[in-house]
RNA sequence: GUCCCCAUCGUCUAGAGGCCUAGGACACCGGGUUUUCAACCCGGCGACCGGGGUUCGAAUCCCCGUGGGGACGCCA
């Protein structure tokens, strides 16, 4: 049992999945996978402050839809739990019993803004901050004094005064010098217990094998490994994997969601098109609330209330968590195939996979030692391609799911009408597009937004010339017989051909009055797909508004 | 600033001393197809960060430099 492997994801309930932590998720279960052994996920939600109502079920939910399931994790329960950390308590206060009774962690009651004063003189003073460790180490008795008195009382692990090796199966052996060490924090002035700390203890107890986790952490591996020793527990195989990154080199974050608002919100406000009561409109939120955001780097506002802004300013931010690629319209299997490029190949100019493919293709010995950038037109590419690969049954089953989180106007599609809109749509890249090209067809009349450059262009130009032609072809849709898109389609070319026009010149306008825009499936399918009764209607509605404007 | 990691086309990468005149994918450029958007087809441009070694031979090994990234929290 002690041989086999197991490996964990293990995220803060913060919001929902990053992509970059999905990609570690992957890594771990793909790993678990293909050598038959056990995923773990486990919440660590040891920071009171940071853990957000709801995230843990957002996380629960980008796995699910990723197809990342665990074979233990909260909800699945399992025999090593719990695993939330915060019902584990009583577990780290007896570890921390014995570190303390061993001599190997003591109590320390400096308040959060001595450490701060003390880390800002090593900065005016141009050296590095590293705690002091007490010659005589508090009693018992003085840490109750402390805390009588409402010091703060945090137990502080010793750090090694040796040098420490790292062994990891990416980057090999990292040798970290003793005096780079430092004395760390193990539980909060809370009672809490902080990350190294639980992570150690976790990972023993839940007994996982192999630690694979961002490169970030490896400069805290010599800390768990002191945990480890003083604690007599095993040591996991270490595995760090580079960091995602954006195309521009900086770390992919979901600040950088709010950042693209904010610059956006920003330009509206100096331009005098948005004043700050329209920005907390959008946001729903109230002004204060807006101003902090605003003015603050670090504060953000929930998922749904960016999204409502961005669609307000009319901007696209960029896609970090897991659900945004969702709800953009990606397909799982394509997100899941691209993330596991990024740090991984497989080799042999291998790149399309399903997932059990790379379950038999993978190991962490190809996992890759530089960051790497995040491609967006890449993934888009990919998703391009898995789509025109997809069956026409799990096109329409993901599309379902997409309809239904964008409140597409095709979510309540019958299932012919829809497998026939798909169909019309080959070729898309995102179902977004699908929703673009064909959406308004099934909107309602008034939902048709008269794009004024398509207007101006297909229908206005030449002293009306689109106009005429929606005029002269009206009176002939009407005994369009019958209405498929085949049939129109031929009536619609005969329809120009005696009357010595492109089909572009029948189908442009009619598509402008149609959809308002001039993307649109081939026009007979456009028809087909709007139906008689709302085309008639259209374009009756499309001239009329002509009267009305050249009136005024 | 200190410590650590990394370094092949613009991007993701293949490459584990001769198979490399460095391969693939995306992007880009040119052309084709076309009733719009997209898709699609054909062709093209394009990289071993620099300098020293080691070796008969280096993208591959070593050293230095440079560049990029990460960590320095009672965050994880």
């Amino acid at each position: 049992m002690t041989t086999s492997i197991k490996t964990r994801f293990a995220p803060s309930p913060t919001g929902h999945l990053h992509i970059g932590g999905a990609r570690t998720a992957l890594f771990n279960w793909l790993f678990a996978r293909r050598c038959g052994g056990r995923f773990v996920l486990r919440i660590e939600d040891t920071d009171v402050d940071r853990n957000l109502a709801g995230a843990e079920d957002k996380i629960r939910e980008d796995l699910d839809w990723l197809g990342l399931t665990p074979d233990e994790s909260p909800w699945t329960g399992g025999p090593d739990g719990p695993y939330r950390q915060s019902e584990r308590l009583d577990i780290y206060t007896q570890y921390a019993r014995r570190l303390l009774d061993a001599g190997a962690a003591y109590y320390a009651f400096d308040t959060p803004e001595e450490l701060a004063a003390m880390r800002e003189r090593a900065r005016a003073e141009k050296r590095s901050f590293k705690y002091a460790r007490p010659t005589a180490l508090p009693s018992e008795q003085e840490a109750a004094r402390a805390r009588a008195e409402g010091r703060p009382v945090v137990i502080r692990m010793k750090a090694p005064d040796r040098d420490v090796t790292v062994p990891d199966v990416i980057l090999g052996d990292v040798t970290i010098r003793a005096e780079e060490l430092e004395d760390f924090v193990i539980v909060k002035a809370n009672g809490y217990p902080t990350y190294h700390f639980a992570v150690v203890v976790d990972d023993e107890l839940m007994h996982i094998s192999h630690v694979i986790r961002a490169q970030e952490h490896l400069m805290n591996t010599p800390k768990h490994m002191a945990l480890q020793d003083a604690l007599g527990f095993r040591r996991p195989v270490y595995a760090h994997v580079p960091i995602v990154m954006n195309l521009d080199g900086t770390k992919m974050s979901k600040r950088d969601k709010h950042k693209a608002v904010r610059t956006r919100v920003q330009e509206w406000l100096k331009s005098g098109k948005w004043t700050r009561a329209d920005l907390a409109g959008a946001a729903g939120i109230d002004e204060a609330a807006a101003a902090r955001w605003l003015d603050r780097a670090d504060v953000e506002m929930d998922g749904e209330q960016l999204a409502r802004v961005a669609a307000a300013l009319d901007v696209t931010p960029p896609e970090i968590e897991v659900y945004d690629f969702r709800r953009a319209g990606y397909l799982p299997e394509t997100v899941l195939n691209f993330i596991a490029l990024v740090g991984w190949s497989p080799g042999e100019d291998r790149e399309k996979m399903t997932l059990d493919e790379m379950v038999s293709l993978f190991s962490i010995e190809r996992i890759g030692r530089t960051s790497a950038r995040f491609d967006r037109e890449k993934l888009l590419a990919f998703n391009t391609d898995a789509c025109a690969a997809a069956t026409p049954a799990r096109l329409m089953d993901a599309f379902r799911d997409y309809a239904r989180l964008s409140r597409s106007p095709m979510a309540g599609l019958d299932d012919a009408t829809l497998s026939r809109a798909l169909e019309a749509c080959r070729g898309l890249r995102t179902f977004h597009d699908v929703d673009v090209k064909v959406g308004v067809l099934f909107a309602p009349d008034d939902a048709v937004k008269y794009e004024p450059d398509a207007v101006r262009k297909v229908l206005a130009r030449h002293e009306g010339r689109g106009y005429a032609m929606l005029e002269a072809l009206l009176p002939a849709l009407e005994t369009f017989q019958p209405w498929t898109a085949e049939s129109t389609d031929t009536s619609i070319k005969s329809f120009c051909e005696s009357r010595g026009a492109k089909l572009a010149d029948a189908a442009q306008p009619l598509r402008v009055a149609l959809t308002g825009r001039t993307i649109s499936p081939a026009i007979g399918e456009t028809l087909a797909l709007i139906g008689r009764e709302a085309a008639l209607r259209r374009v009756r509605r499309c001239l009329a508004m002509r009267t009305r404007a050249a009136g005024n």
